[in-house]
DNA sequence: AAGTACCG
DNA sequence: TAGC
């Protein structure tokens, strides 16, 4: 049996096809205006295998000169969109912090798109958890502990779970270590879409 | 540096 | 895993 690392909360099947669709209807909206583009690692300029746009506040860019948060769109140089209503009530829903996220990372995954083992560090405060949702084709998920090295364990994430990083758990390296094809009928050209919710300054 | 080449 |  899967034990998690204390402090991460895996919620299998939160969001129910309704509510799915929705939110991908959100999501179309906010890509409409703050395109995907493809991001690239610092120092080296190479591409990531992940397209990515945000809502909210800040959005977490990668560029040459490295990972930051921005309050505009690297391409067009427009603020990014807000978040949608019903992530800003999932993410009170799930998380009970009074305030409201800042950051809303929309990172679209290709059949062939992969994720390295990584923290989400960019941020100034870590009191606030990460809320992450599944939307598309399953993936392979991978979460260890809070330093490289540390065992991992990997579980599948279907369309519409949802998982939180909080506690001890906030800073866990994780990462997305394969795209499972043709798993869901939700996204019409197929890929899968995560959201990451997260607060950036105290 | 959120990638990846390489090795056992 | 480990140097980049």
């Amino acid at each position: 049996m899967l034990v998690l690392p204390k402090g991460v909360r895996h919620i299998p099947g939160h969001l129910d096809r309704d509510e799915q669709t929705s939110l991908v209807e959100d999501i179309r909206a906010v890509v409409r205006q703050a395109p995907l583009y493809r991001p690239e690692m610092p120092r080296t300029g190479k591409p990531l295998s992940v397209r990515m746009t945000n809502c909210g506040t800040l959005g977490w860019v990668s560029d040459k000169a490295g990972y930051r948060y921005q309050d505009s769109h690297p391409v067009s140089g427009a603020p990014w969109p807000p978040v949608p209503n019903r992530l800003k009530a999932l993410w009170a829903d799930l998380t009970g912090e009074s305030r409201p996220p800042q950051a809303c990372l929309i990172n679209y995954y290709d059949v062939s798109a992969r994720m390295g083992l990584h923290q989400d560090r960019d941020e100034s405060d870590f009191s606030a958890p990460v809320l992450s949702v599944s939307l598309g084709d399953a993936c392979l998920f991978r979460i260890g502990g809070t330093e490289r090295g540390q065992p991992t364990r990997s579980f599948r994430l279907e369309s519409g779970d949802v998982v939180i990083l909080g506690g001890e758990s906030r800073l866990a390296f994780h990462g997305v270590d394969r795209i499972y094809p043709m798993t869901s009928t939700l996204l019409k050209d197929g890929g899968r879409i995560n959201l990451t919710l997260r607060r950036v300054d105290s």
